[in-house]
DNA sequence: TTACTTGCAAAGATTTTGCATCTGT
DNA sequence: ACAGATGCAAAATCTTTGCAAGTAA
């Protein structure tokens, strides 16, 4: 960690870009979308940025299903739903159960200071896909 | 997906061995610990085995933070503790609550199949090593 | 000026693949 | 014999780093 940390245009709009975004882009996604109006923009600032949005908590990191590491603005506590047919990951309206972190420091020896629950499922959209082709098939 | 699948040795090892670990190894973890007893084993089967274990939902993939995907084998929704400091990842003893599930197929037009938690926090273990510094400070 | 930031490119790490060979059924 | 499985090595991806040049404070 460094000692003192300037304000950098890069990582500022990362950080909003990751906030603005509802598919939790991959780091090769926040570059595709950030290099058209910051031409000099390089890959690797975009890595070493978001190592630094994570250390000062500022983004939060998950991998979910489908290999790439993407990345998502803190919002207290809340839950996704990933599609396991698209891979597609979504912020999921449920409000936030405390009682679970105090339910499980009942139950625990280590020191716990949060969780977080990832629905799976199949979204939406590839349940009409799915609902189409099945008319097709007859 | 193939037609058909055969039994393999080195497929069976692979779930055997993740099953037997308590620390969610990762693909070059599983090829470290098996090298010794199957000689011939390569790393990109590992990776193979892997993806057809996933696919036949035997295994089950995470990423908890410290960048490497993990594995884990499938028991029926068992939830996760992730420590902050040593990035180690156990599994947590907290029954699954099914009503959160419930819950959330009430709130969404998706179709979702289950949930899983993860909780965050420092482990036992990490607790104690900064207890013992904090004594060597005073 | 000083120390943090950046772009670029090279290096590392992780994962996937093609192909010839081997093996379960 | 046939189709799937394996080892090996090369290729493709993804992420980290060294370095010289730029820039906020």
């Amino acid at each position: 960690m460094k000692l003192h940390r300037r304000k950098s245009k890069q990582r500022e709009r990362i950080h909003e870009l990751v906030r603005a975004s509802k598919d939790h882009p991959s780091a090769q996604a926040i570059y595709d979308r950030l290099k058209p109006e910051m031409p000099s923009l390089s890959l690797g600032n975009v890595y070493r940025n978001i190592a630094i949005l994570l250390e000062e908590g500022r983004l939060q990191s998950g991998e979910f299903g489908n290999g790439t590491v993407r990345y998502d603005a803190v919002v207290s506590g809340h839950y996704h739903f990933v599609c396991e047919r698209c891979g597609g990951v979504s912020d999921f309206a449920m409000a936030a159960r405390d009682e679970i972190t105090e339910a499980a420091r009942r139950l625990s020896p280590h020191r716990i200071s949060g969780h977080t629950v990832r629905f799976y499922g199949i979204c939406a959209g590839c349940l009409g896909a799915e609902e189409i082709k099945a008319n097709k098939r007859r």
